[in-house]
DNA sequence: AAGCGGCAAGAGAGCGATTGCATGTGATGG
DNA sequence: CCATCACATGCAATCGCTCTCTTGCCGCTT
């Protein structure tokens, strides 16, 4: 087939899709100025391109990108794997994520690892068999997965936390701190009887141990706790709160793991007749969109999520190879937002 | 490099990830058998499949599936497009279809379309330019749309609607019904003057015509109205409430796009000093957790999200070749779920 | 006029799997 | 004892790109 200017049958491509080698035969160019054409427009002469342009857009061509990824070794692909996608405190990071990936012609492979460390492997396992380029990770790492990212060329970005050693770098901020600050804060407004809801998860640990350190040391009574499945969400609120009307000693502010459970808690509340914050305070945590828009509004601790997406992004954009960025730490803080609700 | 049955040093691996070839030579085989043996391990002798799960383990293989995908133009993938992902109503469809397909190992490129056409048009292109066996789509249908998609081999699968001619196929329910359903569920109840909430989209856009096409045919007074970006959340509450306010005659029901929504107007309604249902009613849309955990409980329109999702796996498991499947459109239906807010 | 530099484009060797076909082998039956 | 067959395996072409190396060409300098 030569290049023609006349108009083809476009149905004739329908059974199979136009490849490379069609695009160029009809630009009557070779494959490698099609492709260079496509990867960076620039380089090739401005009639060329053009006639490339109008081949491409005649048959319809889409490029291969699992060819492309095998060839070059770059899937322009990335992982991001949560526990949750429901009411997740997560979600603010994933869109802002998605967004930004996929208008960068990066896309994402999505993954829920739930509370299992084996899905945790497999999806890990998944990703590394597509050759993404870097794994956007929140959760604890087994030695399986430290072992098969190891091996892996793809940048491996823990996300929402700050672990001492990152295998690769880490996106987050202190869960201790945290915690630390929310102790000190409800302090400081006067409360004397915490109680502490903690999620399952290592994140969630290491608040609700900063909160009792913090607590104890200042004021040595240790607060009352109840603990709930992941993830720690609206749904859970009716009996988190049905515990604490059976505890002897009401406390008087209650400590969530999130936002959603915070809502569910201040719904319960309110319907038990009881005023928030006058009879039972409440703080949550994420600073999610219902944190403003609840009433009362819901003290938080503000984590910039679309900030962590955005930094994990940048660090893929700039790696270079595969050495590792030089800040292996990206610490984004946290901000106590003092609100109606404690 | 021939096999050895001695240990090896695991640490040269880093550098290059290890391929079918090493794995075939530890082994012993050709490349050709060890290939079977991952893709269907019972056509090859129990002795040899031992010596390859060795040569695996040892070489901590994993993988290239864009070498494999490219080769058997078979990717185990599938897109996901939807609009939002942050207190979006497909959720539930989302997680049970990125689980189901993960633990079946085909892994989920995830995309959000926003209600940019030009976004929705590019991550349309990027799914066929990974060869994904299937598209899940949510929204609109543009003419580039559809023609990319007619002429990829991926299998279209439209969900949350069912649109009368569905490119591949569809799983859905009718949303004209379902607004038509709550039109006559509110005037049996005896609700006089109702409010709805519209938010931008085909999909909401058709359940409000449903209502006011139901509620007009039978009442002969058309509801009041308002409008929400896409997407109707929380966030707008206030708003809408505030605009409810202001109305000469304040409407006996609200009738929202969303239990987010609905959840949000109810927290004012209250705030404001207002009984719900008895003030003011509302309806909520898709039965999130939050409907039955919200005091009052809200009054919604259950879909099955997580059977859309399985229905959409099905289909996409039991394609033969690329064939459309038999059933074009599959009505899961809806259940108006009655509870205290209306 | 010869030499040189620089840009644009082509040739072709991979990338790492899959898979149709050919082949070897041992068991089976006549 | 040999033809037959099923089964297990190997050979090698193929998938559609990328990218290095080479070539061709044009315009300038000297």
């Amino acid at each position: 087939m030569t290049a023609s200017d006349g108009p083809i049958d476009l149905e004739d491509l329908t059974g199979k899709a136009a490849t490379l080698d069609d695009v160029a035969n009809r630009a009557g160019v070779s494959t490698a100025t099609v492709s260079r054409f496509i990867n960076n427009p620039t380089v090739v002469a401005k009639a060329t391109a053009e006639r490339i342009r109008e081949a491409i857009a005649e048959t319809g061509y889409i490029p291969n990108l699992l060819a492309g990824g095998l060839a070059s070794s770059k899937s322009k692909m990335v992982a991001v794997l949560i526990p949750y996608l429901t009411d997740s405190i997560f979600n603010d990071t994933i869109q802002t994520m998605v967004e930004e990936l996929s208008s960068a012609g990066t896309t994402v492979m999505l993954g829920l690892t739930g509370v299992s460390e084996a899905r945790t492997e497999d999806l890990i396992r998944a990703a590394i068999s597509r050759r993404v380029d870097a794994i956007i990770f929140t959760g604890p790492v087994t030695p399986n997965v430290e072992q098969m990212v190891r091996r892996s060329p793809a940048l491996f970005i823990q996300v929402w936390d700050l672990p001492e050693d990152p295998i690769g770098i880490a996106v987050g901020f202190s869960h201790h701190a945290a915690g630390r600050d929310i102790a000190r804060f409800l302090m400081s407004r006067g409360y004397r009887r915490p109680h502490v809801v903690t999620a399952q998860g290592a994140r969630a640990q290491m608040r609700r141990n900063g909160f009792v350190d913090e607590w104890t040391a200042s004021d040595g009574i240790a607060p009352t706790e109840a603990h709930v499945e992941v993830p720690s969400r609206f749904g859970h609120a009716r009996r988190i709160f049905a515990e604490i009307r059976r505890l002897d000693h009401m406390p008087d502010v209650v400590v969530c793991g999130s936002d959603y459970l915070a809502q569910g808690v201040i719904v319960e509340a309110l319907a038990a007749g009881l005023r928030v914050p006058e009879d039972i305070a409440v703080v949550g945590f994420g600073n999610s969109s219902i944190a403003g828009e609840m009433r009362p509004t819901i003290t938080s601790v503000e984590v910039d999520g679309a900030r962590i997406a955005r930094e994990a992004i940048a660090a893929i954009r700039n790696r270079k190879g595969t050495a590792l960025p030089p800040d292996r730490w990206i610490d984004v803080g946290f901000r106590l937002v003092a609100r109606e609700s404690a």
